[in-house]
DNA sequence: TTTAATAGTTCGGGAATATTGAACCTTTGG
DNA sequence: CCAAAGGTTCAATATTCCCGAACTATTAAA
C-alpha cells in the first residue's frame, strides 16, 4: 500500500532543498541517482553499512525536498531524480552542488 | 578575549558548507554579508525578533563554515564574507545559492 | 576612577530532529 | 499457501538546536 507523496516543487523551499543535499550520505544518494536514471532503494544506499529504516528516512527527505520520484513497481520501490524539474526551480544549484561533491 | 578560530577552507568539507547554508536565518544573514563588506554581528541580523545567543551561535557556524571572518575592533565584532576563499574552495556555490535565495 | 551601558560569548536545560532495531505490509517465487 | 524479498512505520534512544541567564570585555559618563 505505499503510494508517496511527492511536492510540486513550486513549493519546496531553497532551505529544505539545502538541508537535503547537506547530509553526505543523501548527497552520495543523489550522485548515484543522477548517474543512473533509475534506481531501486537498495541500490540508491551510499552503502550497506546504513540500515534500512535510515535509508527509507533518507529517501522520504529527498522526496520532501522535491530532488526524487519514487513509484511501487513490483514489490521494489524505483527511485529517481526529477532533475529538470529542480533544475526549472533552483537553476544551478544542483550542479554547483554535484560538482563540488568530494571524490 | 573573545578570540575567533577560522578554519582553513581547504578544510571544510562541503555538508558542512551546505549545512551552514540551509537556514534561512543564516542564509539573509550571508545574503547580508555579501551586499555589505563589514557588517557587526547586530547589523548582520536576519531580524530583530532574534535572540543574541542564537545570533551568537549562527555566527560561529558560519565561522565554522569558512564562511565570515569575524574580528574584534574595540567592543564590536566585525563580519566579512570570506567570498574569494569560499569561491575558490567550492565554485559556483554560494552564487548558485543566493540566486536562488527568495525575494 | 568608579559606574553604567554596549556588544557579544558561553553555559545549561528543554525542545526539536535524527538514527535505528523491531514489527509490519506487499508482492512474488516455489 | 508459505516463505522470502524489498521496504515502510513505529517507538525509543541519541543527537542537535534554541534561547534565557549569567558572564566578559570595552568604552562612555560622572
Amino acid at each position: 500500500m505505499a503510494r508517496f507523496t511527492h511536492p510540486r516543487l513550486e513549493d519546496v523551499p531553497l532551505d529544505l532543498a539545502l538541508h537535503a543535499l547537506a547530509d553526505p550520505n543523501r548527497l552520495e544518494m543523489v550522485a548515484r541517482l543522477a548517474a543512473a536514471e533509475r534506481l531501486r532503494c537498495s541500490d540508491a544506499a551510499p552503502c550497506d553499512a546504513i540500515p534500512k529504516s535510515t535509508l527509507s528516512n533518507h529517501l522520504k527527505l529527498l522526496r520532501a525536498a522535491g530532488l526524487i520520484e519514487t513509484t511501487q513497481v513490483g514489490r521494489e520501490m524505483i527511485n529517481m531524480l526529477r532533475r529538470s524539474e529542480f533544475d526549472s526551480r533552483f537553476p544551478g544549484l544542483l550542479d554547483a552542488v554535484l560538482a563540488n561533491r568530494p571524490a
